[in-house]
DNA sequence: GTAAAATGGACTAATTTGGTCTTGAATATG
DNA sequence: CATATTCAAGACCAAATTAGTCCATTTTAC
């Protein structure tokens, strides 16, 4: 369905959050107040971003996290492929995890990988900075939290 | 995951099939042999196919299906769309049919229709005789059938 | 009228995804 | 050093989605 999936767009609400705050460290715990979700949630999709070295993460009592790059330089590309692994929209493209076993005789053999090609380019080419409008974003007076179910980025079905 | 899900990676075997078949009308048992795919899995994406004007049907005794689009008009987003509906991938997107509940404050708003945008253009920019290679598509000696779980555009997730 | 074919809907099973829980490791503080 | 806080990691269960099957209906050629 070429849906972006839930993980994905807390991923994209997180990094909207930390851009927001600038230099403070939020920790999941803030984050998941301010997002209206589960704690362990925020957690979970603060481990994949900061494995992907989008944010730094640190422990201990006054750890937390913060951006580790600058939101224009950080594609869609790269939160999808931090939190969904890489993208590879069939068995067929060269990269994915799951082999095409007709190899030698697949008649579509890389082929896919063109298409696979042509989504990569395009989600390489937007940026979080593209993607936030700095003056619409948090709104300073009242930080109006968008719900899971609400989301602005909530995915759904294609 | 933005992975291509199955339906549609039998869609495009099924025209890949027709397509290699030029004028002779296939039931869609003949496809399910071929394809060692089950009839009725078939019966739903000709449906999903036939009502998307892709290919054309007849009933009755000497009824059966065939291309009624050549290969070369016929795009990757066109089938995509046949079988899961408008391309969009999240909710904030113009013409999803779960329309974003935060609509005026939401941050996002608008601009993952640049994504959607960027995506479906991809989509359509690559047709079905871009993806058939003339020459490797079923071999004329001996059909190889790809199986549903050997199929070369089978899909996995992303 | 009968057989073969698509149509359509309902239902069940399988898979994927999301969310929760528990345990462990790192770190600042006193 | 003990403790509280925070991220790390994996196991697990629940929910949602997708795939697949079945059954009845309609259409058409013979």
């Amino acid at each position: 369905m070429l849906k972006i999936n839930r993980m994905t767009d807390y991923a994209i609400l997180v990094l909207g959050l930390l851009h927001h705050r600038g230099d403070e460290q939020l920790t999941a715990n803030d984050m998941a107040v301010y997002l209206q979700l589960n704690k362990t949630t925020i957690a979970k999709v603060i481990r994949a971003l900061s494995q992907a070295g989008l944010i730094e993460t640190s422990r201990g009592i006054h750890g937390g996290c913060q951006l580790a790059v600058d939101v224009s330089k950080i594609t869609v590309a790269s939160v999808v492929e931090a939190i969904e692994g890489p993208i590879a929209l069939t068995a067929c493209v060269e990269g994915a995890d799951e082999a095409c076993s007709v190899k030698s005789g697949c008649f579509l053999s890389g082929h896919w990988n063109h298409v696979n090609d042509a989504i990569t380019s395009a989600l390489h080419s937007i940026t979080l900075a593209n993607l936030f409008q700095p003056e619409a974003i948090f709104p300073p007076a009242e930080f109006h939290s968008p719900s899971a179910s609400v989301s602005g980025a909530s995915m759904q079905k294609v």
